[in-house]
DNA sequence: CAGTATTATGATACGGATTATCAGTAACAA
DNA sequence: TTGTTACTGATAATCCGTATCATAATACTG
């Protein structure tokens, strides 16, 4: 089974294991989502599926991100772009010119987080981090 | 001087300094920031200044983002707030019960970025980083 | 299988938040 | 003051995402 293979597989048996229908239009979003090489955004899932609602789409990309299947992830300006959980907690590096999306995980935001926590006031219950690149495809 | 009026005196300088004209709606958006105990949202300043425009509200916090008076910073679920860039370069906890804002800076994360920025590719252009509290008002 | 209950779909309408348009107005320099 | 230019604000438009709801597909049950 080839990576690519596997990831549709992660994707649709998420959602068969968490008890949802394996609809024709979940198949066909999940391998859509197979085919994105880098971050997309909700509409570009659209533009490459038009024989699925707006809507299937838009409550298929929520089912995988509250799964934990996928990652939904801010760009500079806020606007939101999704992309595969390859691994458990971690960050992404994203090319703001390309898309591109990096995964790295880094045991220094965890210790951080866990000084902060004796120095604040209240309880963490999460966080966001994201670091912004050029790539080295965009800027040489 | 006070730490308000300061804190006016420096949205207002920000804006003249850039070259910007000094108009009743901007003088009063900066009024209207400077009453706000936390993160707010542009919709609180629209609520709280009838007589200028949505769109001029909207404006001047752009131009005060760009001149980096303002912090954008976004909750969990990516809705925009802002609060005022007390000091230079920070982070933020938000509560997410009732916005509260507290600034923080550490170090770690910059050591972090810099001994990230050996491993990947690309140049690093900015980042993102907010922490999400219940705070000890809102979860004694 | 066939029947049935339930879940999912998709066309559409809706909502909130932000931006574009553009004629009228105000700031500021000369 | 006057002229140029930037700014304003009412409104329309846009964009992203969600609610509605009748219809269709799925999975379960006998």
């Amino acid at each position: 089974m080839t990576t690519t293979e596997q990831m549709r597989h992660d994707l649709i048996t998420t959602l068969e294991d968490r008890g949802f229908r394996l609809t024709k239009p979940r198949r066909d979003v999940a391998t859509a989502i197979e085919t994105q090489a880098d971050a997309f955004t909700a509409e570009d899932l659209c533009e490459s599926l038009p024989a699925v609602g707006r809507a299937t789409v838009y409550r298929t990309i929520k089912l995988l991100v509250d799964t934990g299947a996928l990652c939904k992830l801010a760009m500079p300006d806020g606007a939101p772009k999704y992309s595969l959980a390859r691994v458990g907690h971690h960050h992404h590096t994203v090319c703001v010119r390309c898309g591109k999306v990096s995964d790295f995980r880094d045991t220094t935001v965890e210790r951080m987080l866990r000084s902060l926590a004796k120095e604040i006031d209240g309880q963490i219950v999460g966080h966001r981090m994201e670091v912004y690149v050029d790539c080295s495809d965009c800027v040489p």
